[in-house]
DNA sequence: TTGTGTTTTACGACCTC
DNA sequence: GAGGTCGTAAAACACAA
């Protein structure tokens, strides 16, 4: 393996951060898999393992040291970015699931006016306005009956055992 | 070849333990 | 104080025109 044997004290870093950039240096594809390696297992470096990857590598401690820093950036921006994606799916569904919703509630809301339609039907005001007749149900008492029928609860409007009103299965 | 966008390297400033 | 993150400059690289 033929790495650039390079160390800090090799490279002439001037004052400059224009000019100390002139000697920036990529590390071979060896010493990149090298270290993805080692950061597979830790991401941390700890100086022992510094000393020895520099050592290894041919390179300054400093440049490990920098590449761990700059991978674990990467990673995190890696990770923010699934995260990101992740987020954006959960918003799409939880839209379409709204939509849906609503959808739902818009035909509940014609089939309650329906149903609003049929109980006005039988609440004429002819047919319970008369005073003086003793058998005729408050207005009050015919809802309250026809919406337990509704819910299951029989009375004057309810169906057979198990179905309201309209026929429907209630259990 | 060159213009342009992306990736990698390296650093300074600031923060935390 | 050592080592971390964050933001950024600039070199290195990829690639279309």
């Amino acid at each position: 393996m033929h790495f650039n044997h390079a160390t800090m004290d090799q490279f002439p870093y001037p004052q400059s951060r224009k000019h100390l950039t002139k000697h920036k240096k990529r590390l071979t594809q060896d010493q990149v898999r090298i270290l993805e390696t080692n950061f597979s297992f830790n991401n941390r470096l700890e100086p022992d393992r510094k000393s020895r990857l520099a050592l290894e590598l041919g390179v300054p401690a400093r440049q490990v040291a920098i590449w761990y820093q700059n991978k674990r950036a990467r990673e995190k921006n890696q990770s923010l970015e699934f995260d990101y994606k992740a987020l954006q799916l959960r918003l799409e569904n939880v839209l379409a699931d709204n939509a849906r919703l609503k959808g739902e509630v818009q035909r509940l809301k014609a089939e309650l006016s329906k149903i609003q339609g049929v109980l006005n039907s039988f609440i004429s005001p002819s047919s319970c306005d008369e005073v003086g007749n003793a058998n005729l149900i408050s207005k009050h008492d015919l809802e309250r009956e026809f919406y337990a029928s509704l819910i299951g609860g029989g009375g004057a409007f309810g169906g057979q055992d198990g179905y309201d009103f309209f026929g429907r299965s209630v259990s």
